[in-house]
DNA sequence: GTCTATAATAGGATAGAC
DNA sequence: GTCTATCCTATTATAGAC
């Protein structure tokens, strides 16, 4: 009996590590083998449902990770700006100022998207919903507040396309730095 | 010596939905041969360099028909903001209210990103370029048209990301709305 | 310019040893 | 829990007839 060369998470990492850079469907078994280093057979012992299993377990542990490092962080008692600052400051070390992908885009974009409905769903929603918040706490109104957050999470998913296609994170680091001074400036 | 059964231009059309749809990893020659309704021979006829050939010369026509029926319309004498706002109306078009992806942001997405780098630089520049102008001529300071032009396209491409993402299409109509609104907005 | 037929490879998935 | 070996299907690509 083998002993387990990665845990579970480090495995699960390195899946959502390949899966944003070179998609769902751009992510072939051999690819996923490589990059853990377990072969085919290994990855059907922790994923018996195969591909679609791999990115659910991934999508499960991402979201967990959001909570505890970047939604939580947002119900402190520090002053909201402090708040969105710090949250801007994660989201930019995430995406790697705008170089890597966000994998609810890949599996968004993906022909199997419809399989991940509900976990991106609710993936957009709490992210949304965290920023929306976080502007009520600033003291918007309701609506505005919603169309804030709304646009928030546009912009960065907007802004990681454009960088990919243009080839210039530029455009990653000017949204983030126009959200900073943005999202939670009175009506 | 079997008569064309579609032209060029109608195959490249029906090339473009299909990769639009299900992304270029997605479109298998299979689904491109079905879809066109030609057999993969006849396509390597058209297109000898495979899928490649056939999404490098899906991304020139569609150059030409957005110069066509986008960008060059900016430059009639109407106002600005009506000018703006043919451009809106035909975008929504285009883009079904959010319900059809962007071909340049399923090509920049692509595992094979770098062999379309040229076309999609080029694709964004042209796009973020006419926006560009619209804004000056409607008196915006030169930095500041720069700066929402190129929200411009990040908005849009964010807002098909998000209505792909938690399958509501609210998100581009609104998107749409305000960018309505703001884009020439004095300073 | 379209077709049938075929080849070669890559992809997803499983059986069973250790 | 990991491995080797194998299977089947899908995918890309080409040859050659009409």
């Amino acid at each position: 009996m083998p002993a387990p060369i990665l845990s579970k998470d480090e495995v699960l990492d390195i899946l959502l590590q390949t899966f944003r850079e070179r998609g769902y469907e751009g992510s072939s078994l051999a690819e996923l083998s490589a990059a853990t280093g377990l072969v085919k057979s290994s990855l059907y012992h922790h994923f018996p449902g195969g591909k679609e299993d791999m990115a659910e377990q991934v999508l499960a542990r991402l979201e967990g990770q959001l909570v505890a490092n970047l939604y939580q962080p947002l119900r402190s008692s520090q002053p909201p700006g402090k708040k969105l600052g710090g949250m801007l400051d994660a989201i930019d070390a995430f995406y790697e100022g705008g170089r890597t992908a966000c994998l609810y885009e890949r599996l968004s974009a993906s022909v199997d998207r419809a399989k991940f409905r509900r976990p991106l769903k609710r993936a957009f929603a709490m992210w949304i919903d965290a920023v929306e918040a976080l502007c009520i706490e600033a003291g918007l109104p309701k609506a505005v507040a919603r169309a804030r957050a709304e646009d928030f999470v546009v912009r960065i998913e907007g802004a990681l396309i454009v960088c990919a296609g243009t080839d210039d994170c530029s455009v990653f680091a000017r949204t983030i730095k126009s959200l900073r001074s943005s999202v939670l400036a009175p009506d």
